[in-house]
DNA sequence: AATGAATGAGAGTTCATTCAT
DNA sequence: GATGAATGAACTCTCATTCAT
């Protein structure tokens, strides 16, 4: 059903997906409003009406993305009660993240430095938040026995960079499927977790939920808000 | 003693710190020559006297980085005989490499999307090169039975980036010791390996060497060269 | 009445007239794009509105001065039928247009080595049809006897730099009308044709068309330009 | 023989040689003096030691050009009597010159605007000295009778411009043989001056002088002075 | 005489952003 | 919502020129 106004919809839709693309190709600062307007097919004064500057544009991307990756984390980890299970769920997830949406994900732990420092602390505020689950899931582990770990902190900074890896060079349809690749990781990462690796597969179920919810509906901080402006259509 | 033209490696050199600093703070396409012109104290002009052009500024100290690396390699890590000194040894490298010269290693790492796609070519021919090493002593080391990897290549895929994370958030002075650091990383990286962990100190003696040398003699493509023109005097 | 982009319109135009007053007086590489907008009453950056560059600036001038001269050639000079009259409408109409337009001309000529290679060559096409016009002209009056020249090659490389020549130094209100000036010129290149010289005048009625038609919309290649895009709605 | 200070000198030659082949090609704006320094093959500062700077080396270019052409005017053209034979040696000598120097007669016409205006007069006043000595030789040839024409003024401001046209296009080795090409000129000449045609051979004999004196050591304004300094070589 | 390093001004061009229509 | 034109600041890079060595 196309509800009315929609059409500025499509157009933010459009905005979001070129700047994401334009930014993981060329970078932030080498992306130029005029190249996205260009690819998305309207001018660069349009631009205007959806976004409220080039930093509100980068800043409403990055936001969408964790937000997106927080969400998931709550639904898809911390659902599940014993740290095993949350530990591989998080692996898991983080990966199918990372390859499903690689773009937006790259140019979230690259542009950070383009972010002013007010945005970067609201960003940073959520990454913390993120690494800090991993880090509870692998303290309780130690605690419950199941882990063994020397310096826990040390771990998860070891850990995070191995896994956001893929999106620096993961294709789709390369050597190995998603989900071998998955597996691989999560040995990796049990191995790593002082764990003894488990007999049969190492996938845990995940329920299917939307991914981009966030992302589908970011604010770019356009001053003319969309919708805000009643219609007569008499 | 100072010698004629000494001033001028002065200044090429300072350049280059300036460079790499401003690169690693704001970078690449967000510095400009402005600023880095006035951070080493000369016109803008004036920079033109010791590099080619931006592009080429970015070259130079990229490939500067990968060859000091390149050089390390050979001559600390392939030094030794069995795969895993050798392993050891590539690992305890990579870390004091990239606390050393954090700023370097960061830029090399960010930055490659800056070049132009020859530069491009001749960096990545070099990382490759750099990558292939921890390939084969890690297929030589499962040969010989004391490692054990499923899949080497991936294996390095996770490797590489987990210890090149080291960069972003190493300080000196900070929690861990440098040696305390290359301890835990050389844990990590050789349970990664499959290897059964030795029981003294898993740290090589690693001869000092000059892990800057071509760094401080970086060519930065400037046009007018100390050397020699034909006359025509026809 | 003023329609709607006619600000644009308007703004070109007097891009067009200022930018060639500027290069007939000092030259078209010593003319900075500062100096034009500044006499154009705009910013330098609100030139590329409307050029696509000083390249395509100077193209499109040379080219919009050889379209206007071309066309003029073919409405009042070829539609005449004996060649006598043919070429007095020639020379005739070659005076004309380079005391009209001293300055288009006087650029056209002046400026053909700061085109680059591919303009400069697409301009000699255009100037060589115009010369190899009078060459024709001159065989055909040679063919049915009323012309006399040894070397018709030779007598247009003379005659066309006598005429320009005009450009060089022609002032209105000077010492001769035009009318006598190109009744002077007439009979000099009467001579030179070896034709024997008419009784009365020697001026040729010519039809009152449009000089200008080219150069008054001519194509500056700006990239901004007033025509569709496909737009990115995946 | 080697002179002392040679060395200098075959630098300056060289410089003058290299100048007008650079401004030749690009024109004087464009030409940039590292660009002549290059070709000259020594550094942009080494070059103030022979020119005063890139005014002062236009000025001394075009000075000399002028010098030659009016040394060979007065050794040449009015060592004749008669008027008939003076303009015959005219024409000749202009076209000699005009290939001989190709290069350095195109930049003398091109390249005027480029003075300042102080220069500028300097040189147009030796200009008007050499077409007045045509105009002379034509009004002479008119009271005695061997000449015919309406507009003497008109015809000088006709001739120079088709004779100087050969620079424009002249390269050795073409269609006709210099001397041919002078035959032709001097026919064409001839009608214009309403002159009869004589019979046999349209050629003067000019004596054999050197006519690149004043070029050889043509003054570029150097501050510090060729031979200024004594030597001491005990 | 020549070098190499510097200056300071200015070049063409692109940028994010604004705004009347 | 979109357009086309404008701004003003910034960019990389080149220029003629100077000067200690």
């Amino acid at each position: 059903m196309r509800t009315i106004g929609s059409i500025g919809e499509e157009t933010a839709k459009s905005i979001r997906r070129c700047a994401v693309d334009l930014i993981a190709e060329h970078g932030f600062e080498a992306m130029s409003l005029r190249q996205l307007a260009e690819r998305v097919g309207i001018t660069t004064g349009a631009l205007y009406n959806h976004i409220g500057g080039k930093q509100e544009l980068l800043f409403g991307l990055l936001h969408a993305v964790m937000q997106d990756l927080l969400a998931a984390v709550d639904s898809q980890v911390l659902s599940h009660l014993d740290p095993l299970t949350q530990y591989q769920a998080f692996v898991q997830l983080h990966i199918q993240f990372h390859t499903d949406r690689k773009n937006d994900v790259l140019i979230a732990t690259t542009e950070l430095r383009s972010l002013n420092s007010e945005n970067y602390k609201k960003i940073i505020k959520l990454r913390n938040r993120y690494e800090a689950t991993l880090s509870r899931i692998l303290k309780h582990g130690c605690r419950t026995g199941i882990f063994s770990v020397t310096d826990t902190k040390l771990a998860v900074l070891a850990l995070i960079p191995m896994l956001t890896g893929v999106s620096q060079w993961y294709r789709p349809g390369g050597r190995l499927s998603r989900n071998e690749l998955i597996e691989r990781y999560l040995e990796l990462s049990l191995v790593i977790a002082g764990a003894s690796r488990k007999k049969s597969s190492l996938l845990v179920e995940l329920p299917d939920i939307d991914l981009e919810a966030n992302a589908r509906t970011a604010d770019f901080g356009a001053k003319r808000r969309r919708f805000a402006r009643s219609r007569d259509l008499r």
